[in-house]
DNA sequence: CGCGATTTGTGCACGCCTTCACAAGCGCCT
DNA sequence: AGGCGCTTGTGAAGGCGTGCACAAATCGCG
């Protein structure tokens, strides 16, 4: 590894390990690997290989070693990789060793299991602030914290530092409230709304769209049965085996 | 387009129009297609062109027309495409026509909000089965439907005729409950607990993390906050503008 | 009937990602 | 100390997906 942490800062002490531009599907892979990491801790695991890892993860294990080689990091030859300093490492590189505070808005049907998800309470998040507009759940109080109107979103997301919102609304709702945030300062968004949001550069945005990944589902499942349905069709065999396709560009 | 519907099925009338394999990406893509295509309809377009298409839908035209042309759609040169025709199309490649049968194992948190979800519903799906392992929970009723206990699993699978899983259990469950779903004859799984699961060759699996969508903004945040404290950093307005990244590979 | 405006469908080139295969490095055992 | 087996890190090749740019096709109008 010749080019781990390149420099762009160029009289920087080496304080900050300057940020390396990891290709996007690494990123999308890295919170994978670090469940699979975590995991292995527990059970009291001090290395793993790169076999085993992308095993837990269910990954090609070449891919893995570039995954982590992109990172800088390193794992020892003839023994593998050290499970707690690769946990380090790429928390630090997610941006997980500070707590991220998370405003959630819309605490419908949807809202609701997401503001009381145990799962981004354990993988480093915070929701600080909840927010809906119908002044009927306004006063409610979920998991600790109680529903806010939408006007107080502004002066919540400063006084906060929330960084991250989720829009948890019906889809006619959601450019609004997306408008709302990024005007409040929020550069994060994360869309559980079907439609497609505009926003200004610098701000991302990631969707999901349960309906989707079920129509995707939907379609393999049409093209099975019209490959068994086909006079030479030899059946669902010759699909490729165990293809863990996981979401996340 | 010289080759649409390449018949893989010799000696058939053209009936069935023989199974393209589109791409994957386009695949995925299919259903955001579908969703505008939903909304032109409501708004009384009959036609629309490709580049109003794909902008209702957050892709480039481009790629838009070079995806339709996979499924060997007909577009009118000059005018656009039909949108009524394509949302047949479409609905058809994806297997929407028929209203799929879902199974929903595990009714915590998460997968309440799940079974009470829109969404569902309007866009082709019937969840038809509640199932938990918790003696608690089981009996009760959500949005009409009773949660019943595990061990029915297999023989609602067969009677009801159901062949896609969604599994909303803690991901030390969630292993066994595919192992159940698959010997009860179910064939494609929308894993929503944070762990890989393994399956045998011709089931199909997709994963959806919650929080591994958070972790992926998180470091976005974490690079932007990065840049913009570098000596020569020029801020967060180097990122390219307005990027829509739909999830689900 | 012919022409221009418009829009689709696609050949092509480029870049990203994946995968293979292997050299380099590390530890252990003798 | 030396050799052997194991594992990482990476060069290179191949495949897939994207986006450009343009030819082909259709409609409307004069």
């Amino acid at each position: 590894m010749s080019q781990q942490r390149q420099g762009n800062a160029p009289g920087n002490a080496g304080a900050v390990p300057a940020f390396p531009d990891l290709p996007e599907a690494t990123i999308a892979r890295l919170p994978e690997y670090l469940r699979a990491l975590h995991n292995l801790a527990e059970n009291g695991s001090d290395t793993i290989s790169s076999e085993g890892l992308a095993a837990a993860a269910g990954v090609n294990s070449a891919k893995l070693r570039k995954d982590l080689s992109h990172l800088g990091s390193y794992g020892t030859r003839g023994v593998g990789y050290d499970v707690a300093l690769l946990v380090d490492q790429i928390e630090y590189i997610l941006g997980l060793d500070q707590r991220r505070a998370v405003a959630l808005v819309g605490v419908g049907n949807l809202g609701h299991a997401l503001a009381g998800y145990d799962g981004f309470a354990s993988r480093g998040f915070r929701i600080v602030a909840l927010f809906d507009a119908d002044p009927a759940l306004v006063g409610e109080t979920i998991n600790g914290l109680v529903v806010r109107h939408i006007d107080e979103l502004s002066r919540a997301v400063v006084e906060e530092g929330i960084a991250i919102g989720v829009i948890a609304t019906p889809a006619g709702a959601a450019q609004g409230v997306a408008d709302e945030l990024v005007a409040a300062g929020v550069t994060s968004i994360l869309n559980f709304a079907p439609c497609v949001l505009s926003v200004p550069a610098g701000v991302d945005v990631r969707k999901v769209d349960l309906a989707i990944e079920l129509q995707i589902l939907s379609f393999h499942e049409h093209r099975k049965a019209s490959l068994t349905a086909l006079p030479g069709g030899r059946g669902a065999s010759t699909v490729e085996g165990a293809n863990q396709e996981a979401v996340g560009s």
